[in-house]
DNA sequence: CGTTTTACTATACAACCGTTCAACAGTGAG
DNA sequence: CTCACTGTTGAACGGTTGTATAGTAAAACG
């Protein structure tokens, strides 16, 4: 009599297959960089056969999109906090960090897709539509913050800047993390953000 | 009779054929970042056989130290102008930018080797030797210019500051070269390195 | 001029790349 | 249970990867 063998492979639907292929995509970028993005990487990440990337995003560029589109996703619903006016530039702060300055793996990630928007159009593409999105959400924030406290500002401008702050600090921290915690960059933010906000009154 | 055929190959010294080989990488890395880093687009950017990457640094990794050193050194001579204490926050940021906020080939250059950095050990520890030599500089000139104007300032968390924002700023212009501009980079640095200051008063 | 040195070319190689495709097998419908 | 559907496998593909190496030839030296 024949033992009922164990089945070879698991069959599951599509989105969380998707699903997992991305986050195993997410698990060699942050290992290895776009160099390590390889379809034998994340199938063996994953516990897939090759043939798997082709047939749920048709190729591996594809998959990339979906990586980019799924951790900016993230980052955006970090934002909806955002929604209530912060009371101090403490809770803006506090606010905007979120969850995103994150651990190290994925401070890696986004250097590794940063690296390739600049030479991939379709990457490109992703990145102005949800970058637009970023910047809007924070500059209204600020907004809405410097109007409580009667101070007139181009929030647009204190927008790019701290924006451009954060990612600075993410960027020396990526890099070398023994140079930088997270309670300095959010005491370093909190410092210029406040010496910032009030200069523009 | 036969004519003196030309001849087949350059024979240069070493040294002069090692630079060249960095700058037609680094066009690689400018044109198609990382991964448009291989030996074949290489040599052929740089007109020369496979051969010669193996011959005159071993291997293509170390191709990248070479690299990475080359592109740090210039920005460190660069900011040997901050030997004299820069006269307003204008001058100190002008120093500052100098010529480092170059073409956006540079940027996309920078970012490759960054995303590199973070899972290249043999790069990490020529970024951490350079690097602690940048942040030195700019700390001692803002030292400078905060003892003259009488503003008693933590030099290295301005330093970081203004390097982070920098690099923010980078990173910014580098994704999308639409958004920003170089004149309002430097303006957002002014506006932002003159209140951290004031509010250190 | 002939000799020596070595920068250089060109080929070969094994490993790996992304994609294609035919066959397999898990799963739910009937 | 039987069947149809399709998620999944795994081999095969042509092309590219970095490196090793044998041989070529340019230039310096005596």
């Amino acid at each position: 009599m024949a033992k009922k063998t164990a089945p070879k492979f698991e069959r599951i639907a599509p989105d969380e297959r998707r699903a997992r292929l991305i986050e195993a995509s997410i698990a060699c970028l942050a290992k290895g960089g776009i160099q390590g993005f390889t379809v034998d990487n994340i199938c063996h990440e994953a516990g897939t056969s090759r043939g798997l990337i082709t047939h749920h995003f048709g190729s591996k560029n594809a998959l990339l999109a979906a990586i980019y589109a799924a951790i900016y996703g993230k980052v955006l619903v970090n934002l909806e906090k955002l929604e209530t006016t912060p009371g101090s530039i403490d809770e803006l702060v506090e606010m905007i960090f979120g969850d995103s300055f994150l651990s190290r793996d994925y401070l890696n990630v986004w250097l590794a897709l940063w690296g390739e928007i600049a030479v991939n159009p379709a990457l490109q593409v992703e990145h102005r539509k949800n970058y637009a999105l970023y910047r809007e959400r924070i500059a209204r924030a600020i907004s809405a913050f410097a109007r409580g406290k009667g101070v007139t500002v181009d929030s647009y401008d204190v927008a790019t800047i701290l924006i451009s702050l954060i990612d600075g600090l993410w960027l020396e921290q990526c890099i070398d993390q023994s140079l930088l915690s997270l309670d300095r960059a959010k005491d370093l933010c909190r410092r210029t953000l406040a010496a910032v906000l009030t200069a523009a009154t």
